[in-house]
DNA sequence: TACAGATCTTA
DNA sequence: GTAAGATCTGTAC
């Protein structure tokens, strides 16, 4: 190397982490191997070895490394045990790529650095030194802050997402002082993701502040006396040589020995074969087709490389797949789950330490506290809970546990500012931002690729941001996460406060103390401004400490890749179907009122005049008291509680016995219901586009299943002729068609493929009709002019073997002797014997476990199941066997969902998805597009189990069109 | 005002 | 027999 030449040095294991963290989740096409990772790595070094070959630049590398990290110990551990111990583990999904961006690497031909006992940072440092001695230029291709104590003459960082050189100048724009002076800085300030200590209370503004007053550490450290701040002054006193050995640790080694020399990382054109089949063999089309372009190799000519992910895959720092007796420092992902429940335990929660924001230079300083911890919890403080109708009242943020702030945007009232007098406002004492402004300052964090976003109940934030023009992202849910690993019938909910009790041991202020309950309730906009810091900032900071322990159990446990892939990516799907709404008719809804009021009345006028008095018809209790007591009728049970049972089974017994009244209460029942539950509440629901919004609950099932409130679409009547015709009330906007798609027999299906039972895999194979088939093989009568009833039999089996069948609930459905049903479950276990042994699995699996899986890897839990009561544990037992089929088709439509907008953007479509009912998707398709749309929503349907997942039966979409939800069902 | 129970709607 | 949510009543506070 000599005078003239620039050498590249790309920060590599800063970069894998990047990659991953910014781009959505990826996996190879085949065999579904994540390479989510390898695919951003190779587009931003293709994309810096196209720049960087553009001689015209004037920055053209002539040499060219990347370095990476090597899982050991360094000599910073010798100093200090705790150094990177609170790193957590890689994501379980992005281990097996550290192999392959090795092989990347190397298939760019460019020299690959790792060195024992060494940190990449070292290497970095010890190249650049090298280089700046040979008289070269050096670019450092990261924006790590511990590497921007190199630059100086002759060397810069190249953050290449950002597009942003630094040199010295930008260096102190950001931290206050010149490049020479980082070392001290990072020493007082420390890092908390190095666990490196440095000293409490003191953040880079101040380290910067006392760095000018004293030039260097060693002479503030010597002169900390003459500190005027007391606290400060004590807190440098008390902490002399943990900033001594705070320096030590983030001072990089420039005189690390090398294998490889400087002047062997000579760049030279990369051989295009070698690349392009590589490229291929990680099925990156894209990417393949641009670089063959460009380095003139045809693509077809070249056979994908063999590439083993296995052999080269230890990680970089902390691999927690790393042999036991390892000198590794890296704590395995359980080890660091544990510490963090202890440590969340043993830290409180101070209230007082709140900030309130009220002028944009102190929220300015709050966003790039966020940019020094890569981590910003964020919640907002609106007018409603419906996040559709939610007006920003202020927002919350936490960027380390226990450093929480609220913004008030739109208080009103005493405190807000507005009452104040002009002069306390201008002071600030009341000021507060104004909305605009906010949002501008916040969008760039909120979606910046570096930053990560923690909420809990994201979609709720992310609704209410995306009606602000903010898709927020990327983002972590804790919500999610506690969903992911403790689904579970028995245990409560995944609500924040919940969490924080049960994990914190701390009780945030809930809502209704700070706002006041029932007619006293105030608006939080009304709320003094201090009282809602305390309680907004809390919840950001409880959400940041939740984070903290939860986010390694997902490692911990195993459950990262159904939270990257089922969960997480669902949100902003679900946000815009909310966001979208469906549109209905406001004339057939009460046009149906109308009638059903009318039929109500006549009916009720008829109980009344059979009954001999008036009484309430819709009190359980006054009409068990006419029906049993006053009139006699035979039948008379009791629930639990003592009162007469009149359920529409019972009822329906004494109709069919010949009694009138009884037949006239279940008309009733049925028109009120329709009445009270859907033709008067609809409307209530529509917004000024006559459409409804329906919020999705993402965790509130236990097994994987969504779930619809405010209102509920997933109950709208379907079965009766009555109820149907509410379902007319559901319509496309004008010059659209609803589109509405279910999967056939999904659950069944599942079940042939996962108790392995030939006849009904077959039959599904041959697309004929199952439940006959099963009649079929349980009876011996041939499917051929089978009567419905015998059908009709096996179809309830069916049904009752996907529920965990009983004796009792079979003879109930089918109103036959217990018996009777008990002899039909014997033979259809004699019949297909799979299935028992499919039961029996599922039971033990769940008893020793304490859970069950769907075939995508998602857990439901069930405790209650080694409970020494029969009944209790029956009740489980049946939950347990229902969960993996029921969970599985949950996550196969859940997958449909995620890559449904995708496909129909690749396509041109313009479809929107509107709706999901558990086996049914509903979409608004404009007029011309719905033959093109179909086939697209039938392939996303029906191929969505794939690659993760090979069913050995197919899975049947049907799709109609129609201008309303009725019709196209 | 808040909550539990009964009932009924869906997949 | 599985999984949900809404409405209404009646009661406890």
């Amino acid at each position: 190397m000599q005078k003239g030449d620039h050498l590249f040095l790309v920060d590599g294991s800063a970069y894998i982490f990047r990659a991953y963290h910014a781009l959505p989740p990826l996996t190879r096409k085949s065999d579904g191997m994540p390479v989510g990772a390898v695919s951003g790595f190779c587009n931003m070094l293709w994309k810096l070895v196209e720049e960087s070959r553009d001689t015209s630049v004037g920055v053209a590398p002539t040499h060219f490394a990347v370095i990476f990290d090597h899982s050991s110990t360094t000599f910073r551990n010798a100093l200090y045990d705790g150094y990177k111990a609170n790193r957590p583990a890689p994501p379980e999904d992005l281990r097996p790529q550290f192999g392959l961006i090795r092989e990347a690497v190397r298939a760019f031909d460019l020299p690959c650095i790792e060195k024992e006992g060494f940190e990449a940072d070292d290497l970095i440092a010890t190249y650049a030194r090298l280089a700046r001695e040979a008289g070269g230029d050096v670019t450092i291709v990261s924006s790590d802050k511990d590497l921007m104590q190199l630059v100086g003459p002759g060397v810069i960082l190249y953050d290449q997402m950002k597009d942003k050189r630094l040199g010295p100048e930008e260096v102190r724009e950001k931290f206050g002082v010149y490049p020479e002076k980082m070392i001290d800085l990072q020493a007082l300030v420390g890092d908390s993701s190095d666990n490196v200590p440095g000293i409490p209370g003191i953040g880079p503004k101040t380290a910067a502040d006392l760095l000018e007053t004293f030039g260097t550490l060693e002479a503030l450290l010597e002169r900390a006396d003459e500190i005027k701040q007391a606290k400060r002054r004590e807190s440098i006193l008390a902490n002399v040589d943990q900033a001594r050995l705070s320096k030590r640790l983030v001072t990089l080694d420039q005189h690390t020995p090398l294998d490889v020399p400087l002047d062997d990382l000579f760049i030279h054109e990369p051989d295009g074969e070698k690349l392009v089949a590589f490229l291929k063999a990680m099925e990156f089309t894209t990417l393949t087709r641009r670089v063959a372009a460009k380095l003139g190799t045809d693509a077809a000519d070249v056979a994908p490389a063999k590439v083993d992910a296995k052999a080269p895959a230890r990680g970089p720092d902390l691999d927690p797949a790393a042999p036991a007796g390892d000198t590794q420092l890296a704590m395995s992902p359980k080890a660091l789950a544990a510490e963090r429940l202890a440590q969340a335990a043993s830290q409180p929660v101070d209230r007082s330490a709140y900030v309130t924001i009220r002028d944009e230079a102190t929220l300015e300083r709050w966003i790039a506290r966020a940019y020094e911890t890569g981590i910003l919890a964020f919640d907002t403080e609106t007018t409603s809970l419906d996040a559709m109708k939610a007006d920003l009242v202020g927002l919350s943020v936490a960027v380390s546990p226990g450093e929480a702030a609220y913004v008030p945007i739109a208080h009103v009232g005493e405190g807000a500012g507005d009452l104040l007098s002009g002069d306390e406002a201008k002071e600030g004492v009341g000021a507060q931002i104004p909305l605009g402004r906010v949002l501008d300052l916040l969008k760039p964090v909120l979606t910046d690729p570096a930053i990560l976003k923690v909420g809990q109940n994201v979609k709720y934030d992310y609704l209410v941001m995306l009606r602000h023009g903010i898709a927020l992202q990327p983002f972590d849910d804790t919500m999610l996460i506690s969903y992911v690993l403790d689904a579970s019938s028995s245990l409560e909910g995944h609500g924040m406060d919940e969490l924080s009790e049960r994990l914190l041991g701390h009780k945030p202020i809930s809502y209704r103390e700070l706002v006041g309950t029932g007619k006293a309730a105030k608006a939080i906009a009304a709320c003094p401004i201090d009282k809602v810091t305390e309680y907004a900032a809390e919840d950001a900071d409880v959400t940041l400490r939740l984070w903290r322990v939860l986010k390694p159990r997902l490692a911990a446990e195993g459950m990262i890749s159904v939270y990257e892939r089922l969960e997480r990516p669902l949100v902003p799907v679900l946000a815009r179907m909310e966001e979208r709404g469906i549109r209905a008719d406001r004339q057939i809804l009460s046009r149906l009122s109308g009638r059903f009021a009318l039929k109500a009345a006549g009916l009720e006028a008829d109980i009344h005049i059979l009954a001999g008095e008036p009484f309430n018809i819709g009190s359980p209790k006054q009409l068990g008291e006419i029906l049993f007591g006053k009139l006699g009728l035979p039948g008379g049970k009791k629930t639990k509680t003592g009162q007469w049972a009149t359920d529409a089974k019972l009822l329906e017994d004494l109709a069919a016995q010949g009694h009138d009244l009884p037949r006239r209460i279940v008309d009733w029942r049925q028109i009120t219901k329709l009445k009270g539950t859907y033709t008067d509440a609809l409307p209530v629901y529509m917004d000024e586009a006559d459409r409804i919004h329906t919020s999705y609950s993402l965790a509130s099932t236990t097994t994987g299943r969504l779930s619809s409130s405010e209102p509920n679409l997933q109950n709208i009547p379907v079965r009766t002729q009555e109820g149907r015709e509410i379902r007319t009330a559901f319509v496309a906007a004008g010059g659209h068609k609803l589109l509405s798609a279910d999967y056939s027999q999904i659950e069944l299906r599942l079940l042939a493929h996962m108790a392995e039972i030939p006849q009904l895999v077959e039959a599904f194979q041959a697309g004929q009709d199952i439940h006959a088939t099963t009649a079929s093989e349980m009876f011996g009568v041939p499917v051929e002019g089978m009567p419905a009833d015998v059908r009709r039999r096996a179809k309830a089996i069916n049904f009752g073997i996907v529920y965990g069948i009983s004796a009792f609930g079979l003879a109930a459905q089918l109103a036959i002797p217990q018996g009777e049903a008990a002899s039909y479950i014997k033979r259809y276990f004699e019949r297909f014997p799979g299935i028992r042994d499919f039961m029996d699995r599922t039971k033990s699996f769940a008893k020793e476990t304490g859970y069950v899986e769907t075939l995508f890897g998602r857990r439901a839990h069930y405790p209650d199941i080694r409970s020494s009561n029969p009944q209790v544990r029956a009740a489980v037992e049946r939950a347990a066997i229902n969960a993996p089929i029921q969970g599985t088709a949950a996550d196969i439509i859940r997958r449909a969902m995620i890559r449904m907008e995708d496909a129909l953007r690749a396509e041109r479509l313009s479809a929107r998805m509107l709706l999901q009912v558990h086996d049914e998707l509903v979409f608004e398709v404009p007029d011309e597009e719905i033959e093109a749309t179909i086939p697209v929503v039938k392939r996303v349907m029906e191929g969505a189990a794939d690659p993760v997942v090979e069913l050995v039966v197919p899975l049947v979409v049907d799709a109609r069109a129609a201008g309303n939800w009725d019709e196209a069902h």
